[in-house]
DNA sequence: CCACAGTAAATCGTTCGCGATATAATCGCA
DNA sequence: TGCGATTATATCGCGAACGATTTACTGTGG
């Protein structure tokens, strides 16, 4: 066996490699994520990151852009061309609040809401693709969010 | 309290919330760290994932274009820009294997190896901006390394 | 009432990331 | 030998993703 996994300061060499980095592990699984879905999503002609987009609104409609970015951590300059295809595919509309011309409001269309029922298979597929158990994913959530909070502090 | 951490079946009402799915978490922690190098490479003129190569290089010098991204799960569409990228900042250099002519092989400069040093602080800064213990970070590393895993299968 | 600070989206330019395809070199085997 | 299959990289088009900036609206103090 090659570690015995004590509690050792690691080296600046260990450091420096590519499969010791954390960083690495969540932005290649990310990209590992990206493909899983790809399949899965392709009958509902959504990107991953469109998908999410749904997510959010079927969870709660006529929300923001603001509020989405918020929720999905994104900027309005990545949200907005996103939006801009979700309305040109016809699932959502986006219009200016009338009491607050600043805002857009982004509402689901009938067939975005109808959508959601044709989505409903894709989590399991996922789940099953991670080959974990629900409250295994449920614990690695967790950590990995709270990672994300202590990033973004 | 709202959970009983049961081992329950999740509803799919539950199944369909973005905080639950754990690939919302890797994506957003995926967006955070690009956000928290942002800072720490912009001395290097590094972009995260220019960094990223250059950590592979490091470890090993002299690797094809391919070799490269079985390390990084990266193509050689989204690689050639990248690596070109890197040899216009005289960082690395890119030439035609002699004895097989379809390879390139990516070797550092000078200027490219010199670098290493420079980046030496880096994994410090993002370990403390992770807020976690070096056998923690180790540990969810693992995970999500064997997450990847399955996800790729 | 109005200049001005603040806020919300949109726009622009750059880099990543992929799938599909193209190009070019090598390999296998008849 | 030579030709079809395979392999390695490059190219192209598209969709994210961001920072910096712009545009347009709101809200406030004088």
């Amino acid at each position: 066996m090659k570690a015995m996994a004590k509690a050792e300061i690691p080296s600046p060499e260990e450091l420096m490699k590519i499969d010791n980095f954390l960083c690495f592990a969540i932005y290649s699984a990310n990209h590992a994520f990206t493909r899983v879905y790809k399949p899965l999503l392709d009958d509902l002609d959504l990107t991953y990151p469109q998908y999410l987009v749904m997510v959010v609104l079927w969870e709660k409609d006529d929300q923001t852009v603001g509020s989405l970015g918020d929720k999905l951590f994104l900027e309005s300059s990545t949200l907005t061309p996103m939006l801009k295809r979700l309305e040109a595919m016809g699932y959502i509309s986006r219009v200016r609040d009338r009491a607050d011309e600043r805002q857009v409001r982004v509402r689901l269309t009938e067939t975005g809401r109808a959508l959601k029922e044709k989505a409903g298979t894709v989590p399991c597929g996922i789940i099953e693709a991670t080959g974990m158990e629900p409250a295994q994913i449920g614990r690695l959530k967790e950590e990995i969010a709270a990672l994300r909070a202590s990033l973004l502090r």
